[in-house]
DNA sequence: TGTACATCAGTGAACGCGCGTTCACTGATGTAC
DNA sequence: TGTACATCAGTGAACGCGCGTTCACTGATGTAC
């Protein structure tokens, strides 16, 4: 197909100029793509309200109104951003914990913390910087109050969370449910903060100490640190008592 | 009303109507702090790009033009909400860390965590939801990308966070500088992320378990978690290896 | 002490701007007969 | 096979709206002489 159209350029009178670039044929609705490329590079960039439809379309060379066109809403479009990366990840790990369930050994935590690190890296990327984006956008939809954004995550892969908090919790049966809980939080918290100020907290760094880190880098300091707090000991006295009640 | 006032404050006949509220004297100049007020509570619960100088004024009950009147601009106004618990908040700092250096035994990490989590306890409070608010903000001046607030923070209180920063090192002698920066990294995003979902994760909590968590609960639960992650042993062996340099 | 002027805190209305969304329209391709 | 109509993927221009900011103005209080 690819061919033949090189063939007829002379009459490429079926083929529009937009599809033919560098005499290369561009894959069918190339326009949802480049308007998908452009807005999860902008929002992981900027964040959500503070890109505008205008940027991305022209940063993705397309009409203002093709957003509309093939998304409905700019609301839709960010959740759009937000499928292209879950769908594969979920069913990633999915596959994964079908693996393990059927060992004889349930997993630990730090076995846990790698199932999703290996998972996240080998959802199918379209770029070198994929991951880091990934991880700044997992970021934002927890940080950024985007009610649309919580529900739509909520009804789609809720699923696959609970599962995987289920093994969590047989992983740590020495912690309560509340312990539990707040840790899980705290994980996703140094997660997804450290990921979301990714490329920012790298350069810092290179400025302070010469080292460049990259994204695997962080995932490989980060798990231990988890781990270690995920499996620590809970203290019998607490160090703030609660006197105000607030 | 107003006469009987001025009967029982026979001295304050100087002082306008709008000063007298229920025969008490305000503060001078009400309307910046009725505007402050109203902005913090609005930026923790909605984020900065998301809340509007309408919301605001109308909320303090204050004229739409008083904003840019008394600060200048909504950036200035988000760097004044800033402010008013900074700048306590760095001078409890400065002083705890003044009494311990005289110590002969350095901080170590956990001692460090509770003098940073007393301070924070200690800011003086306008209302009783004050610390979930300035753990919120935090969590948004992380995430939100505001230039100008990074810029004013950096610059106002840069100092105390490099002294912070020196007695942590002082406390991790076996991290090299490139692990304890990410640890450090790691850290803040626990706190902040935990922090800035605050209430929301709070509520999720309350539906599946039935249990009402109060922000000291959670800093209670926050310090031994990173105590933990703080000083884990550094694997030698990597988990991932970065075969694509991504 | 009275008068003139200055300063301060606040106000109401308007400004221009960028936003997400809508709409009538086009031109290429697909389908029915 | 040719013709008529339908569908699809856009497009250009405009829409109304809410935004942060500005500006001329007011009325109370402070200061100088």
């Amino acid at each position: 197909m690819k061919a033949s159209t090189l063939d007829r350029l002379p009459d490429q009178t079926y083929v529009s100029n937009k599809r033919l670039v560098y005499g290369v044929e561009m894959a069918q609705s190339d326009t949802v793509d480049r308007i998908l490329d452009a807005a999860e590079e902008l929002f992981a960039h900027r964040g959500f309200s503070e890109t505008s439809l205008r940027m991305i379309t022209s940063k993705a060379d397309v009409n203002l109104a093709a957003v509309n066109y093939h998304f409905g809403s700019k609301n839709a479009l960010i959740q759009a951003v937000f499928a292209r990366f879950l769908s594969p990840f979920s069913q990633i790990i999915d596959v994964e914990l079908n693996k393990r369930e059927n060992d004889e050994m349930p997993p630990d935590v730090d076995e846990l913390l790698k199932i999703i690190t290996t998972s996240i890296v080998r959802i199918p990327t379209r770029s070198k910087n994929s991951l880091p984006i990934f991880m700044r956008l997992l970021g934002l939809a927890y940080t950024q109050s985007q009610g649309h954004l919580r529900r739509y995550l909520e009804s789609h892969y809720n699923k696959v969370f609970r599962r995987f908090m289920r093994h969590f919790r047989e992983a740590t049966p020495e912690l309560t449910n509340v312990d539990r809980f707040w840790r899980i939080q705290f994980m996703l918290g140094a997660t997804a903060f450290t990921m979301s100020s990714n490329q920012a907290l790298g350069d810092i760094l290179e400025n302070e100490l010469g080292v460049r880190t990259t994204t695997i880098d962080i995932v490989n300091r980060l798990v231990p640190f988890l781990t270690a707090g995920m499996t620590a000991p809970v203290p019998e006295q607490p160090l703030l008592t609660d006197v105000t009640a607030q």
